[in-house]
DNA sequence: CCGCGGATCTTCT
DNA sequence: GAAGATCCGCGGA
């Protein structure tokens, strides 16, 4: 993998997002997730996904309803949702589903691809720090503009494993969790017998 | 290797 | 006022 903009496919479009978030989120398996910042170009490809739904899903701020933070949520697909935690990181999301219904996918770890210079991007929040990503991408169309995502040149579908989610205490069984099997840059490996997996 | 606590602050009750 | 989609460093086995 290079910098070169001829090792990416083409940038996902909207429809790509306008779908069940579990289903955005195993796809997105592979993908690259692309910065232009300050005149650099940051990037890397996407290996572990969560996905969040909506009402029914406790774990997802979404399940709360409609408020000033989960606006994005409901909002049209395609779009960043970054959001503080702990006081401390930024974690980036991709609004899933059409507009309207919530839900959204974690981008929990990438393998470094161009410009990260060494720094870790395996953790939702040094995934951000590496990237330059932060609360000002909030709401940010990610079809267009300075943080893209790309589809594999090749449309290649990695060994996927599927896992309960990672961090959470509500519906902290649901297997929403996807991973490039074998990968070395996923935050956590698959915990054991919660491996399942596609081709 | 595993578990625990601290940092730090926004959001919602 | 409490919890939280995290990470790091410490101590013990």
């Amino acid at each position: 993998m290079s910098c070169s903009l001829a090792s990416w496919g083409s940038i996902l479009p909207r429809r790509f997002y306008a779908r069940p978030a579990e289903r955005v989120a195993r796809d997105l398996l592979g993908a690259f997730l692309v910065h232009h910042l300050d005149g650099t170009t940051l990037a890397g490809r996407i290996v572990e996904t969560e996905a969040y739904l909506g009402r029914e899903d406790r774990a997802a701020h979404a399940s709360r309803g409609l408020t000033d933070r989960t606006r994005v949520l409901f909002g049209p697909p395609g779009h960043a949702y970054v959001y503080l935690i702990y006081g401390i990181y930024d974690c980036l999301n991709l609004v899933a589903e059409p507009e309207g219904a919530p839900g959204c996918v974690l981008i929990r770890a990438l393998e470094p691809v161009c410009g990260l210079d060494g720094r870790q991007a395996s953790g939702p929040g040094k995934l951000t720090r590496a990237m330059g990503i932060s609360l000002r991408h909030n709401g940010q169309d990610v079809t267009g503009g300075p943080l893209v995502v790309r589809a594999p040149q090749r449309r290649q579908v990695p060994p996927i494993d599927v896992t309960p989610r990672i961090g959470i205490t509500h519906c902290a069984d649901w297997p929403l969790r996807f991973l490039v099997r074998n990968n070395p840059y996923v935050s956590r490996a698959a915990p054991a017998g919660s491996r399942a997996s596609r081709g």
